[in-house]
DNA sequence: TTTTAATAATTGTACATACATTTGATGTAT
DNA sequence: ATACATCAAATGTATGTACAATTATTAAAA
């Protein structure tokens, strides 16, 4: 038996490296596509989703990343796509000056409140196959396999 | 009350969107720091698997593209560098010269048995924290939230 | 207080990816 | 046979990402 034979049909875990991998790009371009139509990327949803939690309060760079799906992703430069954008302002900070402050503009509330009218029937759209059970049990689930 | 205000905390839905791409995300950067020893990307270990599968049928551009996982990724140029590392070969197909006929090289298959050697602890570092039920469950949930 | 280390952000570069367009080859219809 | 459509791969370009190195500022140590 010529040892390149083995491994032809998938095992349970690279099924399971398999399946993770393609669920998550699945939902990568599902999320992307539907954001398409407001110009913004998943990041840049993301930073702001996480600057309009703050309320006024100024996000600096580093509490951005930390928040992001993809850590090593260059904030400086997707933030200051949003600033042109004018959804956000960027001023140094004036107690540490190494620090920016970033906030929301009132613009970019109105794109979030925007985005929000088709929200939960691209929800729908993503989880609708499963029961609230299901749901449950895969969130579980996901979050034990990459807490070790 | 502000409608800013709602949204705060995340519901069930979006929870469940950001765990997946989250663990999407996880998957990815374990899985490319493992090859990065061998100096291959998850997209050049997907193809170089699926053409040792073949063993020795060739396969063409089109049907390696459909079995990676970012399908829009441009095989021509991953293809090509996988050829000038020695670990494929390409050459133009006699039948219809559309077509490209791609195999895998010994240096490729001697790649592959390499990287075998320390696969089983990769695996095991991925989902040993899950028992074989929950393995089980979450392949059969992963499948099911995205064909719908 | 001068030097050194640590922090926060920016920049440079190489590489990867998405998307549209182009090229060359083959198939089909008139 | 010619024109048109389709197919398979390659190319161009813009954008995104990873990673390392650099700059500016602040904190800590000697």
């Amino acid at each position: 038996m010529n040892k390149n034979d083995k491994n032809d049909e998938l095992n349970l875990p690279d099924l399971t490296i398999a399946n993770i991998l393609h669920t998550g790009n699945w939902m990568n371009e599902k999320f992307s596509d539907h954001l398409k139509q407001y110009a913004l990327s998943i990041q840049q949803f993301q930073v702001l989703s996480s600057l309009r939690v703050l309320k006024g309060e100024p996000a600096n760079l580093l509490t951005l990343q930390a928040e992001m799906v993809s850590k090593n992703s260059n904030t400086t430069r997707l933030v200051e796509k949003l600033r042109l954008k004018g959804l956000i302002t960027r001023i140094q900070s004036e107690e540490n000056r190494r620090k920016v402050e970033i906030r929301i503009t009132d613009a970019g509330l109105n794109l979030l409140n925007e985005i929000e009218i088709l929200h939960s029937d691209f929800q729908n759209d993503i989880v609708g196959n499963l029961t609230y059970n299901e749901i449950l049990t895969l969130n579980k689930l996901l979050e034990k396999i990459r807490n070790k």
